[in-house]
DNA sequence: ATAGATTCCTGGCTGC
DNA sequence: TGCAGCCAGGAATCTA
């Protein structure tokens, strides 16, 4: 489930192969992933240079020569790997295959193919993509910020920390590992949060994805960067996939609940 | 305005 | 061993 520091990497990864690159072709193989005209799609792409490739919240946007904006969200199983030119690599679960005038390609991979891509004008054109609240690294997420944005919302903080309205990248994952880290019970309703919880909680966010970043993202089942290589801190989860296990603060045994809709997990005695 | 349910999708796991 | 059924979950869409 890539979230902000798996597609993060995915971007440091390829952006200095294909960069300045020319795209040649563009072969796919389901257009269901392509959601805006895939006639159009080709056309506009081909014969493009890839000016730019650039992260927000969990989107891909890759700028052309043409001005136009490549949007990519990989969702669950989504990957995008580059492959050099002669590779004899064949990435499974191939769906789209972006070929690069230097004999380079770039695949999108998709195992459970809910993976979406655009071709848009202009941010503004997407929704989800217009609408993302701050980035949890950036100076304007502030612990004021996320005072601010939770001060009317009744439902569960988890809920709220996964809406990329809010805050834009975290997952499943991320949310899990930060409210653990805070010491925050995944069900506490949002507006119900103290001052001194609400900082605590501002401070884990940034320093749960920055770690994170530092070790290349989580591969918990498919995750791969975009040299096709997994992450390392799935090593350093505290309670994701953790249920049963022993708590690393208390020793009980973690578990594993339903909150908004998202496998939880958490420890009863840690988190209050 | 807000929150909850439903939908999409398929590989991998569980249990009979 | 085989297979049905469930689960993973991000985000759009729908309902209340």
């Amino acid at each position: 489930m890539p979230e902000l520091p798996e597609v993060e990497s995915v971007v440091r990864d390829i952006r200095p192969f294909v960069c300045g690159k020319k795209i040649c072709d563009v072969e796919i193989f389901l257009p269901r992933l392509v959601k805006t005209d895939v006639d159009a799609f080709c056309i506009s792409l081909v014969g493009q240079s890839i000016k730019s490739v650039e992260r927000r919240g969990k989107y891909i946007l890759i700028s052309l020569g043409n001005k136009k904006l490549l949007v990519i969200h990989l969702r669950m199983t989504g990957a995008l790997i580059y492959l050099e030119k002669g590779s004899q690599k064949s990435e499974p679960y191939t769906r789209i295959k972006f070929c690069l005038e230097d004999g380079s390609r770039l695949i999108y991979a998709d195992s459970r193919t809910l993976g979406t891509l655009h071709l848009v004008d202009g941010i503004c054109e997407l929704k989800g993509l217009a609408e993302l609240g701050s980035e949890p690294l950036a100076p304007d997420f502030s612990a004021d910020y996320l005072r601010e944005r939770l001060a009317r919302k009744k439902g569960a903080i988890k809920g709220a920390l996964l809406n990329q309205e809010i805050i834009a990248g975290l997952g499943n994952i991320y949310v899990d590992e930060a409210l653990f880290r805070s010491g925050i019970h995944p069900e506490r309703v949002a507006l119900t949060l103290e001052k001194k919880e609400l900082s605590l909680l501002h401070r884990e966010i940034q320093e749960v994805i920055r770690e994170a970043l530092g070790e290349g993202g989580t591969t918990f089942r498919d995750y791969r960067n975009g040299l096709g290589e997994a992450g390392n801190f799935q090593e350093r989860l505290k309670v994701y996939g953790r249920e049963g296990k022993p708590c690393t603060k208390c020793g009980k045994a973690l578990e594993k609940i339903r909150v908004v809709g998202r496998g939880t997990h958490f420890c009863r005695y840690c988190q209050k």
